[in-house]
This record gives C-alpha cells, structure tokens and sequence, in this order.
DNA sequence: CTTGCTGCAAAGGTTTTGCATTGTT
DNA sequence: AACAATGCAAAACCTTTGCAGCAAG
C-alpha cells in the first residue's frame, strides 16, 4: 500500500523530530491537537504506528505505554525509576557492536531498543 | 515491608527459573493454575511485580505487554516480527559495556533490557 | 497475633477497530 | 476515480485496585 501525505501525518512527524523528549501518543495528541483541533487520538496512533512501521521513528514501550522518538540515531534510554524521566545516553557504538552479533547470529535486525532502568542523578 | 513465600510465589518462580520461554503474566498464569487451581491473574500479576521490583526476574514491555524472564544473566531478546518469537542472544559484554558507560554517565542502572526487533532466521 | 498475600470483582488505562466520509494522488 | 487516511464511538486488551478473609512468620 501506497503512504499519503496528510496534514495530520506532517505535523505528527515535525512534532517527533523536533522535541528531544519521548512522548506517549497521548503527548503526541496534546500537541498537535492544537494546530490541528479535530485530530483524534485514533488517528495519532494510526499514524505512529505507520511511521514507526516504516522506520521513519522509533518506539519502546515503558509499563504498558509505548513512547515514539523521532531521533533514528544510535543511542540509549535510561529510565529513572523513580520520577519517570527518560534521559538519553549517546553510545553509538554498544549499538553498533549489538547489530554486528545480532546479525552473525543470522537474525535479520530492523531496529534496536536498549534501555536502562534505574535512577537518575538527580534523584539519588 | 517483608516478603512471605507462599505457595503461588513459589510456583511462579520455580516455573520462570524453568522455562526458556519469556511469558506474559497470562502464560504464567496458565502453567500455575494447573498445579494451583484457585490462583487467580491479579495474583500472578502481584507476584509478578513484586519479584521484578525485588530484581529476581527481569521484565520487558512488547507491544503493550509485559513479558518475565527467569534468567537474570546478561543476555539480549531478538523478537521476531514476522512470528512473534523472542530468541535469546548470549552477549554479556554488550550489557557489561553498557553498564559501565551508564555508570560513568552518572545514572544508576538496576537493569538493563536489550531487544531487537527484525527478522527470525526461520521467517526469512 | 500481626500483617503480607490471596481471591474476587470491578475499574483504570492504553491501544485497536468498524464504518461511513473525506482528501491525496 | 481509486483507495489511503480520518473522525467518531465502541470494543478489546492488559494491568491494577479495594476489600474481606486467609495464612506465613
């Protein structure tokens, strides 16, 4: 199937590349509701779930709740147990070396998610 | 708060020490319930919790759902797209550089979840 | 005997879906 | 003109919670 470029699927796309954060789809919905007033949650979800299909973002899901991140670069999450904040950590190579084992091992890597639970510094 | 080891703890950790699967509360659920009839999912899901937060078993979030795994040796998940299948990978100098960059990052890991998604050898 | 744990049932939160309509290409 | 995408409302799913009774230490 073909992908169309809508005005919802733009905004939903330049919102995710733009912030350094990593919003829930309701946080998604929160913002471009506000360019957008007759957005659904319905079809934010869609669409993320279409980019994050293509590649185009990332997701990993936290307790039962999926977050999107539009930077595709090789990096890290750290999730603080304790306020919740998920801090980035940039250590292309751990990324790099799990795709070269992961591919000797004849298993065919489209993305990874490494992700760190514990506490922040602030919260220690 | 102390911990009492009941029956239903009993059972789950045994069959999570077990298995090399990575089962979802409700998977847990069906095994136990067989040596433990009257054990119910909100049980299993407590005990599940707890364990996790006592760092005995380890917990990963796919797709809206949490899946536990026994096996708290550093290790990697490769969960197949296509089949839904999760295969470990056994590269514990991944998660040992990981944890070092981590710490000298200043955050403080409790745990760390590796996972891949893409393409099983058997579905390509 | 204290209080952590369980079973039950109900509620909470996130995500998906059917359908008629709209809007890209 | 095709058919992908949307809005709306309802449903599906997974997980948590309040409460009274039970049982481990």
């Amino acid at each position: 199937m073909k992908s169309r470029m809508t005005n919802q699927r733009l905004r939903i796309i330049e919102y995710l590349k733009k912030v350094k954060t990593h919003p829930t789809a309701e946080m998604v919905y929160n913002e471009v509701v506000k360019d957008l007033p007759s957005i659904t949650l319905a079809t934010v979800y869609r669409n993320l779930n279409h980019l994050a299909e293509q590649g185009e973002i990332n997701r990993f899901d936290v307790k039962c709740t999926s977050h999107f991140d539009g930077d595709m670069s090789f990096h890290q999450h750290c999730i603080c147990k304790k306020c919740g904040k998920i801090h980035d950590l940039f250590e292309p190579r751990i990324n790099q070396d799990t795709m070269k084992k992961v591919k000797s091992s004849n298993f065919e890597p489209k993305s990874i998610n490494i992700l760190i639970y514990g506490i922040c510094k602030k919260c220690k």
